[in-house]
DNA sequence: ACCCGGTTCAAAATCGTTTTTGGTCTCCCT
DNA sequence: AGGGAGACCAAAAACGATTTTGAACCGGGT
């Protein structure tokens, strides 16, 4: 067969209608109930069904003038086809499926709304839709993304917090189930997008370092996620890179809990293992580590530097106002959308993307104080 | 006919199924792919297909051993219905869309994201999928809400940002499209769900006014949201309450900007209104005001007392620490789940709710210092 | 005159459910 | 024994698009 797509892009399911009014029905030929239907399209353009259906879904194989006068009657009717029953026929939903986990979205998390937003803006320009599921335990998560596969309401799968050894992704490879993740895995066998976090904590550490930081600690986020290993490669190298050695007690495992940071720094400066300097897995790790310092007698941003990943709104209104990594949400969400349409558009290429976070000066970064503190 | 459907609450969509692994497969009397159609379901269990539909979907006209044979029958084979099938025939998407308002979107919103979490719990349980759509200005929300209609993918939409005078409202009730709001309208003809605006206005007066305060500003936002006008009313009721007169160089309508709250105090002091205390219609206006107050080189908490609206994760950590109105922003997601499945249940009174703000008090709400000041 | 390839289109099959229609069977009552 | 009320279920008719199948038509080459 010679048929042939004629839309641009990669995948162009279904027409976006031009937002029309009523339009006058005259007769009712089918579907009676109010709604023009493709017969009452074909009748009135004077062709056959099939050739409204391939008309108006941009098949080479129809005449101009044909198409023209099957788009002017579509019009005029207020036609729009059946979603319901493309979809039964062509087994696709145009719909893609966001999973957002749960940790995130209580108010650390602007880094999902920014996501979502660029997503949308994506997929909506070339008539998608999407979906959003929470997974609200970390536990749950496969469970969720089982449900969203089962469910069959969805073409395909975006989701975050990626593992190192990450069974979700195995399951959804072997369903040959299209996704795309925010993050990555140890195989990196599949498409994703992720910030460069080795890069991130290395540039932290360098400029910590430049600053005059020789014991410079690390608030991690939980290692269960592969971002926080990255972090703590990168934070590692930036080390050697200074021609500082690691030492473990200044490594911490930080859980997401609102004192998380708070609970670090007392460990850290009552063990006595006092860092002049702290790089943080996140801005809400780093902000409670400000209020532990705080409480402790110990200036941040005076006493002590911070660094923290994400460039949460927080981290401008807080004082000392918070440096930090910042994200372009929106760009991210936007070519997370291009790529998971690719992918959907018959591109099998697992498409690897980075995101540059920008480090973001603020107040906390300060310099090492000339003489040392308790 | 007495086919009554036996599913417990309002509104039982879908079962959900839960979730299977394969199921072996011995002939394939339909559905040759791959997955298990309702025929074979039927001819496994012995019995019409008619019946495996009434079974599985909860009628009362099916002997409860045959539901537990053709139960059985769908479980071992992995059953799952397609979703497109019965679409096409209910012509009802179990689907909930959700807009979001633009300038909700970005960094102030925490509220967008609890909702959202909420919403999708309610949703979720009930078998309903939630879609998401974006509304990136102010003057496309109309014809993002139009598109939604058209499309057909949704039974019905939650909006937020109302106004006084809302077409949106208008043209959706002239449609008969299912829909609840957040926030009220002058004519409140719908169902809805909103915060006591009112309320929180005139209590935030009671608190400024109890703590000496007696020239009172009014930092508003947008006054087309209805939720401004509202609290505007309990603003000058509570200036009312506590003997005040109202005064309009007191107040000012703040738009949606980073630096708004910054440009009103700015104002508020330079033509010499000089108040001492602000009531800020949301916590960015708030966090705005007062950086623009330091910069004024007066001190919020101490010289000027300032109350938000909304208890951003912001308002925690700034110093001083901001007094703002708290929502339960989960538990409002979920009545406004419960109120929609209601409406698509058959429920059609308006439902009308209120949820309560309730008054965090930190740092920032400060009494009336005995001399005043600049 | 005939064949062939390409373009264009109409009719019919198909997707997988739900719902209607109607029929059988059982049980109980008169 | 007849009749009616339920309970249960099979067959078939939707639902409204897309895709396949096959055929008509047209032009040019042999």
């Amino acid at each position: 067969m010679t048929l042939i797509r004629t839309c641009d892009g990669v995948s162009c399911p279904r027409r976006l209608w031009a937002s029309m009014g009523a339009g006058m029905k005259t007769k009712i030929p089918e579907t009676a109930g109010g709604k023009a239907g493709i017969r009452l399209v074909a009748e009135t353009a004077g062709v056959s069904v099939s050739t409204v259906s391939r008309a108006l879904n941009g098949y080479a194989d129809v005449n101009a003038a044909t198409r023209a006068r099957v788009a002017a009657a579509a019009e005029g009717l207020g036609y729009r086809p059946s979603y319901a029953a493309a979809m039964l026929r062509r087994n696709q939903t145009d719909t893609v499926t966001f999973m957002v986990s749960k940790p995130w979205t209580k108010f650390v998390d602007p880094f999902f709304l920014g996501i979502l937003d660029g997503l949308e803006l994506a997929l909506s320009a070339r008539g998608f839709d999407l979906q959003v599921v929470m997974a609200r335990e970390y536990e749950a998560e496969h469970d969720v993304i089982r449900r969203v596969v089962e469910r069959q309401r969805s073409d395909a799968l975006i989701f975050a917090r990626t593992r190192p050894e990450d069974e979700r992704i195995d399951w959804l490879e072997k369903r040959g189930f299209p996704f795309v993740t925010i993050g990555q895995t140890l195989r990196n066998s599949h498409g994703f997008i992720d910030r460069d976090q080795r890069r991130m904590g290395r540039e932290a550490v360098h400029r910590l370092a430049a600053l005059g930081h020789r014991r410079i600690a690390f608030l991690s986020t939980p290692y269960r996620y592969t971002y926080s290993v990255h972090a703590r490669e990168g934070f590692h190298q930036g080390l050697a890179d200074a021609g500082l050695a690691p030492d473990p007690s200044l490594e911490i495992e930080c859980f997401l809990s609102r004192r998380t940071g708070e609970e670090a720094v007392t460990q850290l400066f009552t063990t006595g293992a006092n860092p002049t300097a702290l790089f943080c897995g996140n801005d809400m790790i780093a902000l409670s580590a400000m209020e532990g310092l705080q409480r402790l007698g110990v200036m941040p941003g005076q006493d002590v530097a911070l660094i923290g990943c994400d460039d949460s709104p927080l981290a401008a209104h807080v004082r000392p106002a918070l440096t930090s990594f910042r994200l372009d949400l929106d760009a991210m969400g936007i070519r997370l959308g291009r790529m998971i349409l690719a992918r959907l558009g018959g591109d099998m290429t697992a498409q690897q993307e980075f995101v540059r976070g920008e480090l973001v000066l603020r107040e906390s970064d300060s310099p090492m104080r000339p003489k040392g503190l308790a």
